[in-house]
RNA sequence: GCAGUCAUAGUAUAGCCUGGUUAGUAUUCGGGGUUUCCAACCCUGCGACGCGGGUUCGAAUCCCGCUGACUGCACCA
């Protein structure tokens, strides 16, 4: 297959709109917002399959518990976690041009005076006068700092009590934390996932799935003892997995094993993780040998974390960031056991501790998206989009196509699509010339085409063709639930 | 949020400057035919001027506002 490598951000959104991957949401009206975006059938179908894999290569292999908690949370919640503080940026406007800066940069770039972000909002105010600041583009006058929150405040009730749409899902786990510790039997380190939507305001949402104001997270919230980071037991697992890690300006490759004993990466429970991670990506035929773990530095690191890496892919719009890595030491049990009351101690053997957690927070959106774009390709000899999908991610398995319709084939091809239909995702088409069936097919990202010819009605055979190489092959009837069973099963 | 560019069927586009036909083309899609294993061909059908207002006898076309998309800046705990 000659193949033309250069796969852009605009061919993927074509495919999507066509093949109804994704589009923008509330389409038919003028005042649609930006930002939102939904799946049709053919997302859905990949984004299950991925949440699948996710389960099966991060949750059932680590042996975490999966949860599923509220998307509108209380305010003490987001008072614990820092939100409401720290989730914000001071802002100010000039009131000449409207030009927006943040404040706290733009005060440290003209009069070299640092104040945090989470300062006084007077503070920020007070800079501004006396050091004379005025706006960099139209010399105008500043109106007052003010704080721009990325989370969505909700109205509860009646009264319109005040509470927040979650701006990342790990809350629900923290405050879960005690209960499900007690009531699951939980041992130390302990994994608690969950999938689910999240929303943050961001001023300017781009790029369809890259940037949205709701989007989905599966998060991993990994609880352990502080005293206990270098024992990990399934650490050779991994230990020979390759991690591309950038701590300077270039990555360097190495082994899991390598990164902790060159102390790239802290300890052996972090490095199994990111071990893991890596496993999983691998599989979702995401091209890893265009991945790196980036250390952020202190500047850019999250408000809770303490160390952190972002998995970050390389796509045609950039490296794209895919999962954060964060390890929150103590930072949210002991913040919700100070507001709450509650006791977040946890029996460790002998020893009560305040674990500590480690935390594999996945964007899905960006995530289906790079699948999509280095799945994608174009052959060039036979002119045809293939979307070269793992078959177990593909939204369709396997299409049931009869060569013609008449003459019986079409009932033919029926009973047997009527035969699959419940165990495989399979798509049945009658309509049109054979190849461009097979197009379609190929685009929609389904590794398999059954097609039903005359020589079947003879002698219980059909074709079986694949989308990777077009190459067909006669097979029985019988035979073709344990050959779909095997093509599509997962690793 | 700022600036620039832009917005016409599922997709890609013409028409707009210079207001006036049934809004054209390609492809896709549905139905039918023909052929039968890789987007062929023939017939036929469905399908669009982002939203709101203004100017005008008349607006896809001119003007204003909004919304969105793209690019750059800023932002992205």
């Amino acid at each position: 297959m000659t193949t033309d490598s250069a796969i852009q951000y605009d061919s993927v959104m074509k495919l999507a709109l066509e093949r109804g991957f994704y589009f923008p949401s509330c389409e038919v009206y003028g005042d649609a917002q930006a930002g939102f975006w939904e799946y049709g059938p053919s997302g859905v179908g990949l984004k299950n399959k991925f949440l699948q894999l996710w389960r099966r290569e991060l949750v059932r292999r680590d042996g975490m518990l999966e949860i599923d908690g509220s998307q509108i949370m209380s305010k003490s919640v987001f008072e614990a976690s820092g939100h409401l503080a720290s989730f914000a940026d001071p802002i100010v406007k000039c009131t000449k041009c409207g030009l927006t800066y943040r404040a706290d940069k733009m005060i440290s770039e003209t009069a070299d005076v640092e104040i945090p972000e989470s300062a006084e909002l007077e503070e920020f105010d007070d800079a501004i006068i006396k050091n004379h600041i005025k706006c960099q583009k139209c010399n105008g006058e500043f109106g007052s700092t003010k704080k721009f929150n990325m989370m969505f405040r909700v109205g509860i009730g009646p009264e319109g009590e005040e509470a927040y749409l979650r701006p990342e899902t790990c809350q629900s786990i923290f405050v879960d934390f005690p209960r499900l510790f007690k009531t699951m039997r939980g041992k130390l380190p302990l994994g608690i996932a969950q999938v689910g939507k999240s929303f943050r305001n961001e001023i300017s949402p781009r790029q369809s799935l890259l940037r949205l104001r709701e989007f989905y997270q599966a998060e991993i919230e990994v609880f352990c003892n502080p005293q206990h980071l270098d024992k990990m037991n399934n650490f050779d697992e991994i230990q020979n997995t390759i991690l591309h890690i950038q701590t300077g300006s270039d990555p360097d490759s190495m082994t899991c094993k390598e990164a902790v004993e060159s102390g790239v990466v802290p300890n052996y429970f972090v490095a199994y993780y990111m071990g893991l991670l890596v496993e999983f990506y691998e599989k979702t035929g995401i091209d890893v040998e265009k991945s790196r773990f980036r250390k952020l530095g202190e500047k850019e690191k999250a408000f809770y974390a303490k160390v952190a890496f972002d998995f970050e892919v390389k796509t045609s719009v950039g490296w794209l960031e895919l999962v954060a890595c964060n390890y929150r030491s103590s930072y949210d049990l002991s913040s919700h056991a100070k507001k709450s009351k509650e006791k977040f101690e946890v029996m460790d053997g002998e020893e009560k501790v305040l674990p500590h957690v480690f935390e594999i927070s996945m964007g899905i959106d960006r995530s289906l998206y790079t699948i999509l774009e280095h799945s994608m390709i174009y052959d060039k000899e036979h002119e045809r989009t293939v979307l070269s999908l793992k078959p177990y991610l593909s939204p369709i398995h396997v299409g049931v196509l009869s060569l013609v319709k008449k003459d019986g084939l079409r009932e033919e091809t029926d009973q047997i699509y009527q035969k699959i239909r419940r165990k495989y995702d399979a798509f049945l088409d009658h309509s049109g010339a054979i190849g461009r069936r097979y197009r379609r097919l190929d685009e929609a990202g389904a590794p398999l085409a059954i097609t039903i010819d005359h020589q079947t009605l003879e002698d219980q055979t059909v074709t079986i063709r694949k989308r990777d190489s077009m190459e067909q092959e006669r097979i029985k009837i019988s035979e073709i639930d344990s050959i779909l069973s095997e093509a599509t099963s997962f690793p």
